[in-house]
DNA sequence: GATCAGTTTCAAACCGCTTTGGATAGTGCA
DNA sequence: TGCACTATCCAAAGCGGTTTGAAACTGATC
């Protein structure tokens, strides 16, 4: 059933069954009321197709996640995220086109959905330091949201994103509070934008209080269970062992509960412990009460919020970039205390 | 720059530079030399939807992910197995567009992306016991093909599943070899077809053993740390409890090492463990030797012949459906050993 | 009854490509 | 030289909508 069809049925004109379905005022309501009827009767759908060629809008967004080529990881967050951005696609007449790209092909691919007019607009996922491909989004001229931020770029551009500065400090803070002074980093790979930041954080809390950091006690990997057991075991060889770690994802956070309870330690009371919490729909933590204390937003929320600002710019393609700084909310839970009385090894 | 404006730059009909640029026999060889290397020049990519519009075909894939309304679980499978696929499509030329739904709006989605033409075919993501969606895609004439299967199903269709019932049978059959008879299983939700096949095989091994299955080692449950862990202190402070463990998934495993550790016992000396690993690129087993054994299936390239299948179809209609079990491999890791000699508690 | 503004409706052009059904030129052969 | 045949190219008609510009119809006004 399309358009003509629906509208020879009706005795009207294309034109005028294309107008009453979208609203225009120059339709009388009784005609309209007739055509909605009729429509929804024979369960009419206009086809996409000719939508888009007709209006020059490809009605959908491109997600292109980069993996880096060399260890083929895909990030979990992008799962919560997307879906995120999928309701509110869903709730405007959108799709979601989703482009998984080795990391030294994406320029091919924004170019490619530019050219070809397949979406209107791109999420940029996983920015890392001095992103090239906002420069390359700028010169094609496609309308763009970054999900975090790229340090080093100069010119404005649209991002949404998370304070992990400010996150991983107050984490810091809160730990040092607790009498916590060697305090272990398990962070991301630091060449990701997300990571650097809250390196920052944590640097500028313990600067703050005039405490020196040390390189044994930061470590910049992927971010799983088990590099997270690793650098976390390393670190409690340490000869001046740290008492509080502070671990960039709930994954990490994992191998470093294995790492710590393996040597006979308790979490919370022999050696503290905040996270950074996704808040990823299979990886709560806990339920009633949380498990880890943790910086927590919600990757899901961000999608969301992300995806309106681009539908946003799109509609509206002079305005300026927008930002948006989401605060994590520092939760406290069951794996944080004071530091314990010095105990011999 | 497009079709009308680059032929135009050649002196050339549309007719003649789209079939240049098409291949087909019926354009010099001079010309269609020279069509290319103007359309190289002028960076020429035919617009997507016209070329839609044109052919009636949507020369994209939808995948539909339902999340469970209640609880808003975000299968972590769905990552991978979408990076897979993704690799398929994009060498096909093919677009990747995503839809997360509530599960009780199924329906609806599936027809719309039908009747708007969106789609030429459909990825159906987890089938559960009995799967409405199967029926529906049917009378709508939607080429589909299922990652997983839908017990209860009794019209063939196209699938692409790994061998779950023989895998956990397998691993199962491993684990009672050891010596081992109490075996807990950590299940994933059973109305997911895949939990039915697993917790089959588990008791299938049992019963060729003359064992009689034990409901309080059986759970059933969403597969995240923390179930994981639940699941298996409730079967530690059995009376008699298991001394060997059947988990569904990596992240389920990672709570039952910690029940496991937690009690003071040894992973793979005082408790086996056997997880289903389904490759998932963030959540690795080790990367030289595995830590748990595993019956091991990677998700990833199940998303890529799952791909190529329904393209296949989608390229001969006529054709029968197509299925595909791929067996998962048991991988030995450090989780199993023989059951230990008894010790009082 | 003619005129006019305002309301409804429609025919036709257009979006950018593919594809059908010729037209034209070139070739081999009787 | 003429003819059939092939190779090469093109004009035009789609695909299924939207949108422009004009026509037809309504009352109301003079």
């Amino acid at each position: 059933m399309n358009l003509k069809e629906l509208a020879q049925k009706l005795g009207l004109s294309p034109t005028t069954v294309s107008r009453a379905l979208n609203g225009y005022p120059e339709v009388s309501e009784s005609t309209r009321a007739r055509v909605m009827a009729a429509a929804k009767r024979h369960n009419y759908r206009p086809n996409t197709r000719a939508i888009r060629l007709a209006t020059g809008r490809a009605m959908a967004i491109g997600h292109v996640i980069p993996i880096a080529s060399r260890h083929e990881i895909m990030n979990p967050v992008f799962a919560d995220f997307i879906a995120g951005a999928g309701e509110t696609y869903a709730r405007n007449g959108y799709d979601l086109i989703l482009s998984i790209v080795p990391d030294d092909d994406e320029d091919r691919i924004y170019r490619d959905l530019h050219a070809r007019g397949a979406v209107d607009g791109i999420i940029v996922h996983g920015p890392r330091l001095n992103d090239p491909r906002l420069q390359l989004l700028d010169d094609i001229g496609f309308p763009y949201v970054v999900h975090g931020r790229a340090t080093g770029t100069v010119t404005p551009y649209s991002w949404l994103d998370v304070n992990n500065r400010r996150a991983f400090r107050r984490a810091t803070e809160f730990l040092l509070d607790f009498g916590h002074r060697r305090i272990g980093l398990i962070n991301g790979l630091e060449f990701m934008d997300f990571a650097i930041r809250r390196r920052t954080g944590y640097l500028e809390a313990l600067a703050a209080r005039g405490i020196a950091p040390d390189p044994d006690l930061m470590s910049s990997e992927e971010m799983t269970e088990l590099r997270g057991y690793r650098a976390a075991c390393a670190m409690l060889r340490h000869d001046v062992p740290p008492t509080a770690f502070l671990a960039s994802s709930m994954i990490s956070g994992l191998g470093l509960r294995r790492a710590i309870e393996e040597r006979g330690l308790r979490l919370g009371s022999d050696i503290s412990v905040i996270i950074h919490d996704d808040a990823l729909s299979y990886l709560p933590n806990g339920d009633d009460v949380p498990i880890y204390t943790a910086t927590r937003s919600s990757v899901r929320e961000a999608g969301r919020q992300a995806a309106e600002m681009l539908l946003d710019i799109i509609a509206h393609p002079a305005s300026a970039p927008q930002q948006r700084l989401l605060e994590a909310e520092l939760i406290i839970g069951q794996s944080t205390g004071p530091v314990p009385a010095p105990r011999r090894s």
